[in-house]
DNA sequence: TATTAAAAAACAAACGTTTGCGTCTAAATT
DNA sequence: AATTTAGACGCAAACGTTTGTTTTTTAATA
């Protein structure tokens, strides 16, 4: 059985509450008496009840964390930054994948609430607005899905920028008859980096045929099919902006095994910069979000927003916006000519 | 403020007691009363307060789950596996990065024990006895670290025959001069697997090199310097055994680099069939672990032990393996023949 | 030495549940 | 009609903490 502070108390033959402020550190305890009693707690492996804790101060010490995918080594980084920053901050993650699911999620929104976590990090599964967390009554800090009416801070990468970034580079280079291979329909990443790419175009007052939109899921599999459903109605496109490094695979496995040459045939730029993508067999040129620094970023956020909420004082939600990179590798190449 | 029992009850003219018996459809409540109960529970927004839940039942709801690095790709799917299974046995998990390191697994099982977790699922950070989770006095299973006098139980592919599946591959191939590109040191899977790799020369009485074994971490970065160093020494090796995909990874971004052609120079197969491995720019040839699978049968089999435990009957460690499987792919091919 | 102040320790309530036990009511038995 | 019985319900303790309040001890002051 576990080692309590009563247990400790009358093993020294004092009250238990002496034992709570003492080893809390609070005043109220002489030296020696605090003394004696943190060595008999090591002593007997003393490790204090959370649930109980998390009872009586009403939050636990642990986060909540909903991401949608876990396979998808973007929100892979993003939770090895939450989850470390978390820890650095005597804070457990409580990990759970979506799966893109409106519903799931919800569940597991309540499940916060049973489990009293002391705040939310959120990846909602789509971008229509999240009135559920807004009765959630707890700090939240939310992955890109930001809208003005919303409540709570926010961490994105500007979209919109990414999208121009990768728009102008394949201009740049000489591509002409491009397409964009989204994610989500109607997804806030989806709409703003489509916004930049736009933008682009009309910076160099080039049209852009808007038939060469396409959507689809954040996977490999739905990259491929986009491609071979693209390529098959549009052989004459010279170059693909693929929302997301993993779509992005996708359309390279589908360019491979129709023997088209990245670059040379039909330049490709994805977005997010997965760890992958720097191999050599892959090297595709992208936009790079700091992954890791998002989610340090957002767990830092919602540990300020944690104490303000303790002190009584009000929570300012504020919405950062990072700066994304163009990695220019192979799958682009400057001076392409359209024949 | 959240809605108590208590509220309900009050707001029923009844004893709480009542309402938490209606609520968890033990007897001693009427139909009627019961009813009444659940309707008003619900018009309130009842959650039940797992905290206090977990304090007088002593447990929580929770499983805590270690694994050392969630970046890498096997890991990932191994914890989707867990993930899934515990969400549909209604249990949370609560998931925790060792990043390889002993002190960080020990505080997390601290940290569980505090929680008062149902469980714990763990892939320890190194192989050396793990004392530390024999004083626990909870539900274990553990993924590859099986060791005899443990008492816990253990999930894991069929690393020795996975070893010899790829050895016998390459040399079927045709392969001579291989390498062992190994993971950690001293590890279970990678002396196994290590076993099973010299069972396959034995078997066609054919001498390894033992100078061609190298040890190193679990990624992309590993494997590259390993390749590097290898080929730097070893001129004449003509293929290699990469312990894992990952590992694999970084030897054919060397390759590529160096201009050295997969399965026709140099062939290759590495362990575990992540999901970069089959797309067509890398094409690896592999030894497939079903990683998902793996997840789920230890979520399950902890599952079963908690109840166990709660049942007060004995709980009897078992040992699951589970049988590997060679993909062939693009690096190693047939009939390759020495000159 | 008596008085006061401050520090230390003990007391007790609270957090939101579950659960064993006692009491009451009403139906069933004689 | 008196007695038994079972079901419904309330009471109260317990889980392991934190924390406000009261009492006791000790030290400081007059």
């Amino acid at each position: 059985m576990n080692v309590t502070i009563k247990d400790i108390a009358r093993e020294l033959g004092i009250c238990y509450s002496s034992v709570s402020r003492a080893l809390n550190g609070k005043p109220g305890v002489s030296d020696e008496t605090r003394k004696k009693i943190s060595e008999k707690a090591k002593e007997m492996g003393y490790r204090p009840n959370e649930l109980a804790r998390g009872l009586v101060s009403r939050v636990s010490k642990t986060i909540g964390v909903i991401i949608p995918d876990i396979l998808n080594p973007l929100f892979n980084e993003i939770a090895t930054g939450i989850i470390e920053t978390a820890n650095n901050n005597k804070y457990d993650v409580f990990l759970c994948i979506s799966n893109w699911d409106r519903k799931k999620e919800a569940e597991y929104l309540q499940t916060f609430l049973e489990k009293r976590v002391g705040g939310v990090i959120i990846k909602t599964a789509d971008d229509s607005p999240a009135d559920n967390l807004d009765n959630l009554n707890l700090p939240v800090v939310g992955f890109e899905n930001s809208s003005a009416r919303d409540n709570y801070s926010f961490v994105e990468v500007d979209n919109v920028k990414g999208g121009y970034l990768a728009a102008k580079h394949l201009l740049d280079c000489g591509y002409r008859k491009i397409a964009f291979i989204g994610g989500k329909k109607n997804s806030f990443s989806h709409n703003d980096r489509y916004k930049g790419f736009l933008k682009a175009f009309e910076e160099k007052h080039i049209s852009f045929d808007r038939s060469l939109v396409f959507t689809g899921e954040f996977n490999i599999e739905s990259g491929y099919m986009l491609a071979k459903e693209m390529f098959t109605y549009h052989m004459d496109v010279d170059a693909v902006f693929a929302c997301n490094d993993v779509t992005a695979l996708g359309v390279l496995k589908y360019l491979d095994q129709n023997n088209i040459k990245p670059a040379v045939d039909v330049g490709i730029v994805g977005f997010d910069d997965i760890r992958y993508s720097d191999l050599p067999m892959v090297n595709l040129t992208t936009v790079k979000q700091p992954k890791y620094l998002i989610g340090k970023i957002m767990m830092e956020t919602l540990l300020e927003d944690i104490r303000k909420k303790e002190e009584g004082s009000d929570i300012i939600s504020r919405r950062i916006i990072l700066e994304p990179e163009l990695i220019q590798r192979g799958t682009t190449k400057k001076n392409f000519l359209k024949i």
